[in-house]
RNA sequence: GGCCCCUUCGUCUAGUGGUUAGGACGUCGGCCUCUCACGCCGGUAACACGGGUUCGAGUCCCGUAGGGGUCACCA
């Protein structure tokens, strides 16, 4: 049991990372890592149709992106149909397959005549199986197309041991001789698959349960080829909230990885959120370190059944799984600040609302504002969407603060100077000082002090909600402040 | 349709014959308060169904229903 665990994660480059590929590359992942194995990037890009250089790179961005980092590879299955090739000769020299010169339209009749004969099977009937030599040769002589068929052993039982699905296994006899090779001289994915496999040294194969029926017919490979068989651990699938597979085509981006990147997200929480679907560490823990994450993972404890993505189209509330909101919102909360700060950076710079002063003079200030805002936060994009008004002074005074807290009150039209005035006259201002401004004028005006305050709170942050005011008054610089407050004219004009 | 897999709160899940069926997210209520989707406290909510086995079943067996996967010269 001293084997060295090769565990491998092998897409196929036909669209993006989603996150079902990102669930199995992070199961992969922290195999190999909980056991200091090596985890081996295999694109297989046998498919030329489908394949294409963006979605390769798509790809390793998203792992790169999401910090799954990889040992060997980027191998690409197409370097190696050499090797594929000589598999295949190699069975079809030692009997353990079979040319089959079956033309698609005879295929196609048996299949259908079967059919209609409600026969319960409708695999090939192996009519080439046993061709004399003079025929094959007759063929051969006539340059007719063939497929090469893996000769399944007639009788007996294949079986294995799934890691997470327990004891699998099906007599021989209700597996079809299945193509290897086809008429083009191709090999097939799965022959291509298991040579490649058995090439890096593949120790454990974690994938998820869509190939399930695969899993047998490579056994049966691995076996003719004289290869060790890997162990097997089938992942269950995610589905939408209508028990569909995810996939680009029905759900579009919400399902990519680059998504959650776009929007936001903390790289972290969303393989923290991701390794929940399906799994879990025996224990009420659900946020986890790196190296927590790595001590707890184990296949054995990989669930049997499908999880749901839960994420409801054109919710106003949540743009994806409540769950992975809540958890990308605790990493912005809990990590150091300096680390949510370089991850606003980008943000800020993205919509043009950086300045180097934040990484200058004005740094004190820029991760006091990080601070402050993030305990309401949940991505990284709500500091320059909600944020705004902390970076920029062209920013949009959300309806409901507006309506609520503003307008609602006309005669703000002169206090609101009146608390700009005496906030000037005070020669620094600070959370007490302002506490005091704002409580003595409401007392004098014979108002609840929330009426001037939230009304400063939607003209200063352009926001119903937010840090206490108090500390804003004294974090924003003065004059803006100042400013801002005395806008009011302006927005009631504007309202009328 | 054949074969295979699955089935505990709305969602993610704990649970390996005896539990008030636990946690998290969501949701609802309360507290805090200048506001709030922070925080804290509390509530709501589940064993798909039917038969067995057993003193006793979410846990074991059988069946039914439902869901998923797969049945290519795609990967």
């Amino acid at each position: 049991m001293n084997k060295e665990v090769r565990v491998r994660f092998p897409p196929s480059p036909t669209g993006y990372l989603h996150i079902g590929g990102a669930r199995t590359a992070i199961a992969n992942w922290l195999f190999a890592r909980r056991h200091g194995g090596k985890l081996i990037l295999r694109i297989e890009d046998t498919d030329a149709e489908r394949s294409t250089k963006e979605s390769i790179k798509g790809i390793i961005d998203g792992m790169k992106w999401l910090g799954l980092d990889w040992d060997e590879g980027p191998y690409f299955q197409t370097a190696f149909t050499a090797a594929h090739r000589t598999a295949a000769e190699r069975l079809l020299a030692s009997g353990k397959a079979y040319k089959c010169f079956c033309t698609r339209e005879e295929l196609e009749a048996k299949r259908e005549a079967a059919l209609t004969a409600k026969q319960t099977h409708v695999g090939y009937d192996g009519h080439c199986r046993d061709l004399a030599q003079e025929q094959i040769a007759a063929f051969e002589a006539e340059n007719r197309p063939f497929v090469v068929r893996f000769k399944v052993p007639p009788e007996g039982e294949v079986g294995y041991v799934d890691k997470v699905l327990g004891r699998i296994a099906r007599p021989c006899n209700e597996i079809e001789d299945f193509v290897i090779v086809r008429s083009n001289g191709k090999p097939l994915y799965l022959l291509c698959n298991v040579v490649d496999d058995i090439r890096d040294r593949i120790s454990h194969i974690i994938r998820g349960q869509d190939h399930m029926t695969n899993t047998l017919r490579q056994i049966l490979l691995y076996q003719a080829l004289n290869a060790p068989v890997p162990v097997f651990a089938h992942m269950p699938l995610t589905l939408d909230l209508k028990k569909a597979k995810i996939s680009k085509r029905s759900h579009g981006e919400i399902v990519a990885v680059q998504f959650y990147r776009d929007h936001g997200f903390i790289p972290w929480a969303l393989v923290n959120f991701l390794v929940l679907l399906g799994w879990n560490p025996g224990d009420d823990r659900e946020i986890f370190s790196k190296e927590e994450l790595i001590e707890a993972f184990s296949l054995e404890r990989i669930n049997k059944s499908n999880s749901i993505f839960n994420y409801r189209q054109g919710d106003p509330k949540f743009f994806t799984d409540p769950k992975a909101i809540n958890i990308n919102g605790h990493y912005l909360r809990t990590m150091p600040v300096e680390d949510i700060a370089a991850m606003v950076k980008n943000e800020l710079v993205k919509d043009g609302l950086w300045h180097e002063a934040f990484d200058g003079d004005r740094k004190g200030w820029y991760l006091k504002t990080i601070d402050m805002l993030r305990e309401r936060f949940y991505t990284t994009r709500d500091f320059v969407t909600a944020g705004r008004a902390f970076f920029a002074d062209d920013f949009e005074i959300e309806e409901k603060a507006l309506k609520k807290n503003v307008l609602k009150h006309p005669d703000l039209v002169k206090w609101l100077p009146m608390l700009a005035d005496r906030l000037e006259a005070t020669n620094e201002i600070t959370p007490e000082k302002a506490e005091a401004v704002a409580r003595g004028l409401a007392e004098e005006l014979g108002i609840k002090m929330g009426i001037p305050v939230n009304a400063a709170r939607a003209l200063i942050t352009g926001r119903i909600k937010g840090p206490s005011m108090f500390e804003l008054f004294a974090h924003f610089d003065r004059d803006t402040v100042l400013k801002r407050l005395r806008r009011v004219g302006r927005i009631f004009e504007a309202a009328s």
